[in-house]
DNA sequence: AACGCCGCCTGATCGC
DNA sequence: TGCGATCAGGCGGCGT
């Protein structure tokens, strides 16, 4: 499950390799992928367009393309998310397509594969989710004032409430948990109750995990040949290589674990149809 | 305006 | 052993 940490690193790895890249042919698999925008536009507006840059905007991947000279106009946005289970890599032409393939961009030698088993992902000219976001969590915008402002307008539960993405963007059920933990506050406390000092905890522990998350991602070996993908390079993760994850985070998915700090089971619970773990002694 | 709930999807896991 | 039921979850849309 993608979050901001992950598509942060992906980014930082990927936007390099596609700076300048033209787009041969574009091939869609799964048209849904590509909704509200239909394919005929996707591929009028995307064959032969130049990569100019690629951002991070939460969990969202922000690509800048400039329209073929033939056709000529301002440079626009081709707007990315993993979804659940979307994956995002740089192949040789010569690799098998995975079997969820849903939109291939051929760059001669080599072509940019989106998968995405679950088809919760999107690849779209449909821009206006970005307006929707809150602030970058690890930008100087987000601030503990503005968090806790927003905070005090919600009766959610903190865990729910960090899952809105207009409140501050990227944060998803893993790292919510995760930060939750490491401020020793209850997922189940009603947003507007938190304390200043609880809040101010909170606002540094989110930036914590999160950067802390992308400084391991970083350190990954992203760059193969011969994975189980076939990629050259490959980007969000090679689904045959070992996942580490589970000791790396300290709650998520250790339902009835001892937690790290004072021994007592981990609890599983479920808020808004998702899994929350935390430490019900530590976490009040 | 804020909130709760549903639908979208498929692979993994569970129970019989 | 095989198969159907259940679960997981980000996000948009919708009703309240």
């Amino acid at each position: 499950m993608p979050e901001l940490p992950e598509v942060e690193v992906l980014c930082h790895h990927l936007a390099p390799l596609l700076q300048g890249r033209v787009i041969r042919a574009v091939e869609v698999r799964r048209k849904k992928i590509l909704a509200p925008t239909s394919e005929a536009k996707f591929r009028r507006a995307l064959t032969g367009a130049r990569f100019l840059t690629l951002e991070r905007r939460g969990k969202y991947l922000v690509f800048t393309l400039r329209p073929p000279a033939a056709v000529g106009g301002d440079p626009f946005l081709l707007v990315g998310h993993l979804g659940m289970t979307g994956r995002l890599y740089l192949a040789k032409k010569s690799a098998p397509l995975p079997k969820h393939t849903a939109v291939v961009f051929d760059f001669g030698a080599r072509r940019l594969v989106f998968e995405d088993p679950r088809a919760f992902g999107r690849m779209t000219l449909d821009a206006s989710a970005l307006d929707k976001l809150g602030p970058e969590p690890l930008s100087d915008a987000f601030t503990p004032a503005a968090f806790a402002a927003a905070l005090r307008r919600s009766s959610q539960a903190v865990k729910v409430k960090l899952l809105d993405q207009s409140l501050v963007s990227g944060v998803g059920n893993i790292y919510a948990s995760e930060s939750l933990f490491r401020a020793r506050i209850s997922p189940r406390l009603a947003a507007r109750r938190l304390k200043s000092a609880q809040v101010h905890r909170l606002w540094q522990t989110l930036r914590d995990v999160l950067g802390e998350a992308i400084a391991w991602g970083s350190t990954l070996p992203l760059q193969f040949d011969g994975g189980t993908s076939g990629g050259l390079f490959y980007f969000g993760r090679d689904p045959g290589a070992p996942d580490h994850d589970h000791e790396r985070l300290l709650v998520y998915d250790r339902d009835g674990q001892p937690c790290v700090a004072c021994g007592a089971p981990l609890r599983r619970i479920v808020q808004a149809a998702r899994s929350t773990f935390f430490c019900p002694r530590c976490q009040r």
